[in-house]
DNA sequence: ATTATTTTTTAGACTAATCTAAATATTAAT
DNA sequence: ATTAATATTTAGATTAGTCTAAAAAATAAT
């Protein structure tokens, strides 16, 4: 049985792989998790005992076949709940992960799949993050920065990269969510900001959110 | 911030506290939390360090005002999701209490409310116990134990008082379940049993059964 | 009123998870 | 190729929660 900690250290693992590309290193891990590097050595060599991890010392490490399944079974879960929470108790997108955080520890195989059912088997969550089915796969997906259109383009906004709160609560007091529809009007060659028209009203965007939000365009 | 572990020591000593209507004793603790007499000593100091509890060595102990909000609360966590996972969820009532078990930690106050909006403010979980609401306020109800009644009496299925997921399967499969509609058709004087007619069906029912359900007498 | 039984507490040790400070390896810079 | 800087591991301590075995207190039995 994994501890709820192992899970955490697993999914902070899982998380810089997939940004990295390569064998996680341990201060990374212990950045990821908000804890000192002896710590993360210490789990390390843990894990690596129970077969959840790759690891030899100071190589970095990599998830196992196993670790990464019960990694990945873990983004299902906290990603079921996030879409749960807003989809049924009307959270808004900025107050989810936290509670989320929680809740993906909950142990029952049973429970993740009958709440993916009562949830319509959503492929996607609040932050437009891909959900992994029952058997650990992704649905992919097109997705451009918005920073990369240009004039006149139209795009639909399908996701954002960074989830910090303060960031999603200031898309929030810009209108901007899923699904909403973006018309660059202007873009300025010098810093990169632009001026995108949504519901009607044109604010302006600098390249730092611009950067964050995921679109696809329409057309 | 009370831990898992300390929250779980609460509830114990509330459960215990509510069928003996006294201090809890230090080995009641232990056979409740399945944990060594020792074990419980050490964290009855702890607990009552943090002042949720009322302790002095040898006397057993009982809850403070601020124990028992947290151990309340915590009822109604785990009868809310133990709701949700029965009339959302459509899981069986013998199936719920170990996963709700997980779910009645997950701290955030605006997550039990709304959860409890979503489920319509329901009064009862699916075993008839009593939810409390966001002020702690239990809503009392008559209830009386089956195997009182008489030949000939009519009652309503209303609550359990045994939660032992075996009994609650063998109730399934005598298709005894909350809101059922009994019909006393014979009472045995010398051991107690009873014949009594459900959706039209007759089934024999020993005292150790019927001295674990509650009905509402139906006029 | 002693003695026996039961209950509770203490003593001492163990594991998981954490920390700081010091030691060692690896990588980068000169 | 040394030296400097960075990354990682070890050493040693700490805390929550647990255990067994032994001591002490409370209760019950004679
Ligand atoms: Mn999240
Ligand atoms: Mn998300
Ligand atoms: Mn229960
Ligand atoms: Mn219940």
């Amino acid at each position: 049985m994994t501890s709820h900690t192992e899970e955490n250290y697993l999914k902070a693992i899982y998380k810089i792989a997939e940004k990295d590309k390569k064998p996680a290193g341990t201060n990374a891990i212990a950045k990821e998790m908000d804890t000192s590097a002896a710590s993360v050595t210490d789990m390390l060599k843990r894990l690596s005992e129970k077969g959840l991890i790759n690891y030899q010392k100071y190589k970095g490490v990599s998830l196992s076949t196993k670790g990464s399944k019960i990694a990945t079974n873990l983004i299902r879960k906290h990603r079921l709940w996030e879409s749960f929470l807003v989809k049924k108790l009307d959270f808004t997108w900025d107050k989810v992960h936290d509670i989320a955080e929680q809740m993906e520890h909950i142990k029952s195989e049973e429970l993740v799949n009958r709440l993916d059912e009562f949830l319509g088997f959503p492929k996607f969550d609040p932050h437009g993050d891909p959900i992994p089915n029952a058997d650990g796969k992704f649905t992919l997906r097109v997705q451009v920065l918005l920073s990369l259109l240009r004039k006149n383009d139209k795009a639909k906004v399908i996701g954002v990269k960074e989830h910090d709160n303060d960031f999603l609560r200031y898309l929030n007091s810009k209108n901007i969510q899923l699904g909403s529809e973006l018309y660059i009007r202007e873009k300025n060659d010098y810093d990169k900001s632009m001026i995108v028209e949504i519901d009607g009203e044109k604010v302006t965007l600098t390249e730092k959110v611009t950067k964050q939000i995921y679109v696809k365009k329409s057309a």
